[in-house]
DNA sequence: TCCGGAAGCT
DNA sequence: AGCTTCCGGA
């Protein structure tokens, strides 16, 4: 029924945007997503389908990037082919040079990593995930027969942030003939995810993978082709109706780091929402109040602050933001009343041991703090009857999806602009190098095989070549009812640690989560592990980084803890106040260390971008990236106290 | 133009 | 494994 490359290719290390090997259908990906190779190749037609307009260019840059001069459009077309089997790719009939992607699995799959990396801007700011979480969490391998279960995934949000990084910092190159240059920084800016990822930041992030770790909401967004939107104007999402109408691509931000992406904005229109429409949000201003206050146990305050906690979390968790996003989604009221589980039952046994991995990491202080919130979650809920719709994901979200975009792609650049030899040329060089930071490849890419229905039909029509449009529509289009954005939507609102109602709404949605290997216990045991840790981080930013910006991040700490603190502050701070700064400094700094795994001039010079990227961020970045960064520094300040409290300083 | 087998390379 | 190269066939 399958083929064996079926089953497992996009799960494979190998196989995913961003490893070590750049692959075709990344690379293709890469410039398909980038306006300047808009008259080479682009996005025609269906939905996934594009169109190689320039056959030899084509191989040429792939020739360039492969260091293969030889390359030649027969032989590109020979590794499409190759593609066909392993289902990545088809050919569509009658079309020349026409192919498209079943990107069903490729959005589900890959897409999470895709988003990241297309946040690539990875979070300058953002005390998130530090790069150096890569030495201290182990993900689980991602071999096709150690892919984590799907629950297991879920539930390490944290990886994919950790994965995304690892993409965004881009590649190894895989010429040394210094034809290879990365291009991470262009992407950043470009693809919709810079912005959120580093403006957002955190709290983006947490966002993110609150929802679920595979796809933000924002790449969904993206995915299903929301009007492009010139990289000029950043305001909130554009009426879903004429989204598909000129962006049929369902990958607007290529899964791989590459130049351009600034350009890709056009296909990445998740920018002009990302930054803006989320720092609106203000979780909870009534807290503001007690910041500046001294810590009392006033009933009437107590009581104030449990509301405006309980507000503030119950707003999160409800993330009305969500889709804010994305207005084409529609989203019936939950169902189901209320879930007597508990809602995110954050395992206490494993807060210490993520709190164990954390220490003296920014990151994972955050997640101390989000354990905070979540403790402070849970004391109201039990403390003020939660509303009924407190979380999404406690209900089977239906959706109304878009349908997949139709008919002609609509270029509206420059199409005789560009010859395609002279931008060709030099962006040849800047797509040469692609580096995968070889520190993080064991991470692997973790992964699950968690197909939408519609690719199960597609796996046995998938074959039938020669059957119509039509038909190849509904195999590859996502159906009407839950499609792979649908599917991915509703693992975004039931997400991991909801309810196990949520993981089997999404297997019965999903044959094919059926046949996934299930992920051996060595695999999942860390995971399984870190998982809480990682949840809890998931919470982390969001208050933060929205919310008024709390002095010492007190926001996100319980209010038990922050009482305490309060009660404690000024005797530590006198024993020990500077430590917490230093080690906010230090975390901030670590955020984008070195990786090993590049490769002579194009190591060097992604390195300097690093650097580059390191320094002030660009103006093509976010501006609120300093508020964020303020933002960011109390929170770690914060989670510093927290921890030197926990360690009795 | 497209397909796919076969062999070879890394 | 993932192409690359070559090639005969449709």
């Amino acid at each position: 029924m399958k083929t064996p490359g079926d089953t497992d290719w996009a799960y494979k290390p190998e196989s995913s945007p961003g490893s070590r090997q750049i692959q075709l259908w990344h690379f293709i990906l890469e410039l398909l997503r980038k306006e300047e190779y808009q008259d080479v190749i682009a996005w025609q037609g269906d939905y996934g389908e594009f169109v190689i307009k320039d056959p030899d260019e084509v191989a040429r840059l792939w020739g360039a990037r492969k260091c293969k001069p030889q390359m030649n459009y027969d032989k590109l077309s020979r590794a499409l082919r190759y593609y066909y089997n392993k289902r990545i790719l088809h050919k569509t009939k009658g079309k020349r040079f026409t192919y498209k992607f079943n990107f069903n699995k490729l959005v589900l799959v890959n897409y999470p990593f895709i988003d990241m990396g297309s946040g690539s801007g990875v979070p300058q700011s953002a005390p998130a995930v530090p790069t150096g979480m890569g030495s201290h969490f182990r993900f689980p391998p991602s071999t096709p027969s150690e892919v984590l279960s799907p629950n297991e995934e879920l539930r390490s949000p944290g990886m994919f942030s950790a994965v995304g990084r690892r993409m965004a910092r881009g590649s190894v190159s895989d010429c040394s003939d210094g034809t290879s240059v990365t291009s991470e920084l262009e992407e950043g800016v470009g693809g919709g995810g810079a912005g959120e990822e580093r403006g957002g930041g955190g709290e983006q992030r947490a966002f993110r993978t609150l929802i679920h770790p595979r796809l933000s909401h924002d790449s969904l967004f993206r995915v299903y082709g929301p009007p492009p939107t010139r990289p000029g104007q950043s305001h909130g999402p554009q009426p879903p109706h004429r989204s598909h109408a000129e962006n049929l691509s369902p990958f607007p931000v290529s899964p791989l780091p590459g130049p351009g992406g600034l350009l890709g904005s056009t296909m990445s229109p998740g920018l002009s929402m990302t930054p803006g429409s989320h720092l609106a949000y203000t979780p909870s201003p009534s807290l503001s109040p007690m910041l500046g206050s001294h810590f009392s146990f006033n009933p009437e305050d107590m009581k104030r602050y449990l509301q405006a906690h309980t507000q503030s979390v119950y707003n999160y968790h409800l993330s009305p933001r969500a889709f804010l996003h994305y207005p084409n989604i529609v989203i019936p009221q939950p169902h189901r009343p209320s879930e007597a589980k508990p809602p995110l039952a954050p395992p206490t046994h494993s807060h210490s041991h993520a709190h164990a991995h954390a220490q003296a990491q920014a990151h994972a202080q955050a997640q101390a703090q989000a354990h905070a919130q979540l403790s402070l979650h849970h004391a109201h809920a039990h403390a003020h009857a939660p509303p009924p719709t407190e979380e999404p994901r406690l209900s089977p979200f239906q959706f109304k999806l878009q349908p997949p975009p139709m008919g002609r792609k609509q270029r509206d650049g420059p199409a005789s602009g560009s010859s395609s030899s002279s931008s060709s040329s030099s962006s040849a060089t800047a797509l040469g190098c692609h580096s995968s930071s070889g520190s993080h490849s064991h991470l692997g890419t973790p992964k699950i095989k968690v197909e939408p229905i519609s690719d199960v039909e597609s796996e046995e029509e998938v074959e039938v070549t020669d059957i119509s449009e039509e038909d190849e529509g509904d195999v590859f289009a996502p159906p009407p009812h839950i499609n792979g954005l649908g599917l991915a939507l509703l693992h975004h609102l039931h997400p991991p640690q909801a309810t196990n109602n949520g993981i089997v709404a999404d297997e019965e949605l999903d044959e094919d989560v059926f046949k996934t290997p299930a992920a051996p216990p060595t695999a999942s045991t860390p995971s399984a592990i870190m998982a809480p840790g990682l949840l809890g981080l998931k919470n982390e930013p969001r208050e933060l980084g929205l919310g008024p910006a709390s002095p010492g991040g007190t926001l996100c700490i319980p209010l038990k803890l922050r009482f305490k603190r309060r009660w404690s502050e000024d005797q530590r701070l006198e024993a020990c106040g500077d430590e917490a700064d230093d080690k906010k400094v230090r975390a901030a700094t670590e955020e984008d260390d070195d990786e090993p795994g590049c490769e002579g001039e194009a190591g060097r010079l992604r390195r300097a971008e690093n650097a580059e990227r390191r320094s002030p961020p660009s103006p093509l970045i976010l501006p609120p990236a300093p508020a964020q960064r303020r933002v960011s520094s109390e929170l770690q300040r914060a989670t510093a106290q927290l921890s030197l409290e926990n360690n009795g300083c």
